[in-house]
DNA sequence: GTAGGGTTAG
């Protein structure tokens, strides 16, 4: 018997897939030995723990199953529950333990279960823990402890947090990080660098907290100077500064530490490689990101779910759906609901509305359940490929099938869907009988309708709420002024120009990137400060001039915030980044190259004109990713058929 | 036979 239990023990060891879990089960069911408690515990720790997503459902099945469950059994499964996407069910299955007296609750069953009251952010349930804890005598018990700080660190209440930790009687190492990132998950800086003084002990976890606390307190300075301050280093520390830059946006700087990691010798884990690929998605920067394709298959990542999600999502975001779908279609083992999304995203984005839809069908028929997120990027699909129909529906889905409330978001992708559409009175009355108020996002997402189908007196209207809402923000001010100029009012284009100026709104500058051999080159609007602005002004000015003459193109000014003179307002058009970037590819790379764009604010309807042309008469194709989707220009069209 | 603290994609 013994050595048979150590064979089905060295056997489980092996099992890495809930199918040859599944293989081992009938084994031990044949042998009789899945009544021998120690033997059916570890299958289902191997079940519930090891495996976990998908073979979480089976070890609940077990669990059910097996006659008299011991204490050890139930809180495996309280521990798998914890973790998964719904923790809750972790708390009914402590309160059905306790219940029936079946078995006595120790340590353990507290640990976890106060775990799952964190990870469903529930004080109540996590506070009424805490006392059943204190009539088991379990409050100053060092494991349970320590999950009481982490508990009450995530629910926000730092005060609870920290007296747990002072009335404990010995406190470790863990028990003082656990309390330091309590401070910083709750925003108490001041807290933490008093705690982090204190600390009798600062172990390379403690400054990893640190380090991570700065980044999330977007103290980025702090952080670098605490991470070069730091004794020593390991992956975890690297990948906090790269996943962190990235994640604020910095890209340049998530290159350079990934650079300086690689230079140190240390080797890339799976978070640092995530966020370096996020960091190129931001970018666009497909070139880097090809290499560290490479690297992350030579170095055996490519079995790792979130490297191949920020992979996909890379490629996507640099304009290639193509190669995201082969990541997407090579994906091992499940894919995830960020999988799906990411993906889902990317044909939208690309202007394949409908196969966005049908990505959304394959999921749901794979058994991933859609998150809240999900419908956000097919309410998207719907939106940009103007099926106002299908995302009506979805709407209702959401809702009625999955029982998850619209936020903010969802309300605002309805509005876009709409008001792309030209349904601008639907979408008005829409905002005005939501459930929740509307914020700037939504008021702005209306304006941005107004501006593409040109309603003057909708927009004042709706400019009027967000001057309330979000008076400083420059992009309204543009996109009324853009309104009035498309309808030819220009005296009421140099009111807004004047008021910004009056009120010291300045535009958000426009730059463009582009990526030529492997060097992101990035070009603002009328910057003429180098060589490299002089080689594309050459460039473009050549261009032009072809346009004009065998393109039939006339420059639409429609989009430019000047009251000035018609040759001015072209000049202005003529300045922007984006044409440059194009100007630049055209020069520098090789002939048949496709030039992709990356550009931070929405292009321009002469700039769009202006690359159709191009793709036309140099038979060149170009993608520009904008603030809000990909345009691919081919044979003088666009993947967005001019709806954007 | 189980734990507690640090980095991971949409």
């Amino acid at each position: 018997m013994n050595t048979c239990s150590h064979l089905c023990s060295s056997l489980l060891n092996k099992c890495k897939t809930l199918k040859t879990m599944k293989q081992v089960h009938a084994f031990v069911h044949k042998t009789g030995l899945d009544t021998d408690p120690l033997v059916f515990g570890k299958l289902l720790l191997h079940c519930a723990v090891t495996i976990s997503s998908d073979a979480l459902d089976y070890a609940r099945r077990l669990f059910l199953h097996f006659p008299y469950p011991d204490t050890f059994m139930y809180n495996t499964l309280i521990r798998g529950l914890a973790d998964s996407d719904n923790p809750h069910n972790a708390l009914l299955l402590f309160h059905d333990m306790r219940r029936k007296y079946v078995r006595p609750i120790d340590s353990f069953s507290f640990a976890f279960t106060l775990k799952a009251a964190a990870n469903c952010g529930s004080l109540r349930e996590g506070m009424q823990l805490h006392c059943q804890g204190l009539l088991h005598g379990l409050h100053t018990h060092v494991f349970v402890g320590t999950t009481l700080v982490s508990m009450y660190g995530e629910c926000g209440c730092i005060g609870l947090a920290r007296k747990v930790f002072d009335e404990m009687p010995e406190p470790n190492v863990v028990a003082w990080n656990a309390v330091l990132t309590a401070c910083f998950k709750c925003g108490d800086v001041e807290g933490a660098e008093e705690v982090f003084g204190s600390m009798p002990w600062k172990d390379l976890t403690s400054w990893n907290i640190v380090v991570a606390g700065y980044v999330k307190a977007d103290e980025l300075e702090l952080a670098k100077e605490a991470f070069w301050r730091m004794p020593v280093k390991d992956d975890v520390s690297w990948s906090t500064m790269i996943v962190g830059f990235a994640q604020s946006g910095c890209f340049d700087e998530a290159f350079g530490f990934f650079g300086e990691l690689q230079r140190k010798g240390v080797r890339p884990n799976e978070a640092s490689l995530s966020g370096v690929l996020s960091a190129c998605a931001q970018a666009g920067a497909v070139e880097f990101g090809r290499i560290l394709h490479g690297l992350v298959e030579k170095a055996g990542f490519l079995s790792m779910i979130s490297v191949n999600n920020a992979l996909l999502d890379m490629y996507s975001k640099s304009g290639n759906v193509e190669m995201a779908r082969l990541v997407f279609e090579r994906m091992p083992e499940r894919k995830s609901v960020v999988s799906w999304t990411s993906m889902i995203a990317a044909l939208a984005m690309h202007g394949y509305g409908k196969e966005a839809i049908q990505f959304f069908c394959r999921m749901e028929a794979s058994g991933v359940r859609p998150d809240g997120i999900a419908f956000i990027s097919v309410l998207y699909a719907c939106s940009h490929a103007g099926l106002v129909n299908e995302g009506c529906e979805y709407f209702s889905k959401m809702r009625d099938l999955y029982g998850i409330e619209p936020a903010i978001d969802h309300y605002g992708c309805m509005v876009d869907l709409y008001g792309r559409a030209g349904k601008l009175q639907k979408a008005y009355d829409f905002v005005c009988q939501l459930p929740i108020s509307p914020n700037a996002i939504v008021w702005r997402t209306l304006l941005g309708a107004c501006s593409i189908h040109g309603n003057v007196e909708l927009a004042e209207q709706v400019k009027e709420m967000l001057s309330k809402l979000d008076p400083d923000n420059a992009g309204d001010h543009v996109l009324l002024s853009n309104v009035y100029a498309a309808a030819g009012k220009w005296k009421d284009v140099a009111a807004v120009r004047r008021s910004m100026a009056d009120q010291k709104i300045k535009k958000t500058p426009g730059w463009s990137v582009i990526e030529v051999g492997k060097v992101m080159y990035r070009f603002v609007a009328g910057d003429k400060s180098n060589k490299i602005t002089e080689e594309a002004y050459e460039k473009l000015r050549e261009i032009m001039l072809k346009l004009r003459v065998g393109g039939g193109y006339l420059p639409e000014v429609g989009s430019v915030l000047h009251d000035i003179e018609v040759e001015d307002k072209e000049d202005s058009v003529f300045m922007h980044g984006e044409k440059l970037a194009v100007a630049f590819g055209l020069a520098r790379l090789p002939e048949g190259r496709m030039i992709r764009i990356v550009k931070n604010l929405r292009v321009c309807r002469d700039c769009h004109t202006v690359m159709k042309l191009i793709s036309k008469v140099y038979r060149s194709e170009i993608v520009v990713r904008d603030r809000s989707r990909f345009h691919s220009f081919k044979d003088g069209c666009c993947s967005c058929n001019d709806y954007w």
